[in-house]
DNA sequence: TTAATTTGTTAGTCTCTTCTAAAAATATAA
DNA sequence: TTATATTTTTAGAAGAGACTAACAAATTAA
């Protein structure tokens, strides 16, 4: 059993969901085309990947490509997934500009709790097809809201479409 | 004109919030208390209260009081704000357990938006008292789903209470 | 009013994360 | 294959924000 208490700061989380990301566009990370997208230069990826190659969460051999263990892919992909749900919460939801949306996910992703994940996925589920008889559902409403500031009743909304 | 470019640190945003909880709760804020709401030592909150002096944030008299100007409490309440909304949001819509929710609440507050404060408190006034014909609403709905995984359609759902 | 206790301040250190500048390795072009 | 350009690495410095330890002020008890 390896040790879990994986206490990343949200700046190591970042790293490795950018190497993620990385591998999932290209098929390869390396140190430069991390630095560009997070915007920082090219030693400060050096100093990271020096630490998260000490916990074992990536593989880099010298100017080489940058890897994921096992253990960093999970991690990784485990911020990927808070990001994407707080991404189509604020988007889809609360129906906010995709590019601010984005941003703020970014930030968000690193302070929501395993449990507030699933509460939130759970909440899409729960949205997934309209479940009520009727057809319009919460989201369709609250989006005429956020519109014309006018609550209306299910049995007044425009059926049949 | 002030310069509004509050470029304030998560960090700093936290001593704001404590002092302005601390005079709401006891009518003053000294730098004991803060350090002990905050979990830090006494000369911590110094260097903070030494750097919001100098943006003009707080003023403070050697061993005595700590107080915000004006500036200060609205960036305070703004903080606030954001936290009352989002522990609304964890609590009364995802359902999350109080004490979890508080301490989430204290994370993501320094991470969300005007715009993002701005719907959510729009998604709690369109939820406020139910607008449609039927009587239970989302949340109960969802709570619910929650409970048993079942999507109930509104014209199952008990009536009359 | 002096002594003891509590509270606040200062100085200096440490960690984290960034940066710059210079050196080393690798890749590309002539 | 040598010269040039690009990329990566290293070393060292800087800032934010925490800490400890020692000192100073204020408060409380004798």
């Amino acid at each position: 059993m390896v040790d879990q208490t994986n206490n990343l700061s949200s700046t190591m989380e970042d790293y490795l969901e950018t190497i993620l990301g990385l591998k999932q566009e290209n098929g390869f990370a390396r140190v430069g085309k991390i630095a560009g997208k997070l915007k920082v230069k090219s030693s400060s990826v050096n100093s990271a990947i020096k630490y998260l190659s000490d916990q074992k969460l990536v593989v880099h051999e010298k100017y080489g490509y940058v890897g994921l263990t096992k253990e960093g892919e999970k991690v990784a992909s485990d911020v990927k997934s808070k990001h994407d749900i707080l991404f189509r919460f604020l988007t889809e939801f609360l129906m906010l500009d995709p590019r601010e949306a984005e941003k703020e996910a970014c930030c968000i992703e690193h302070s929501i709790s395993k449990k507030t994940f699933e509460r939130l996925t759970k909440f899409f589920k729960f949205l997934e097809n309209d479940f009520t008889a009727e057809k319009p559902n919460v989201l369709q409403l609250f989006e005429v809201y956020l519109k014309t500031g006018k609550k209306i009743k299910l049995n007044q909304y425009p059926r049949g479409n």
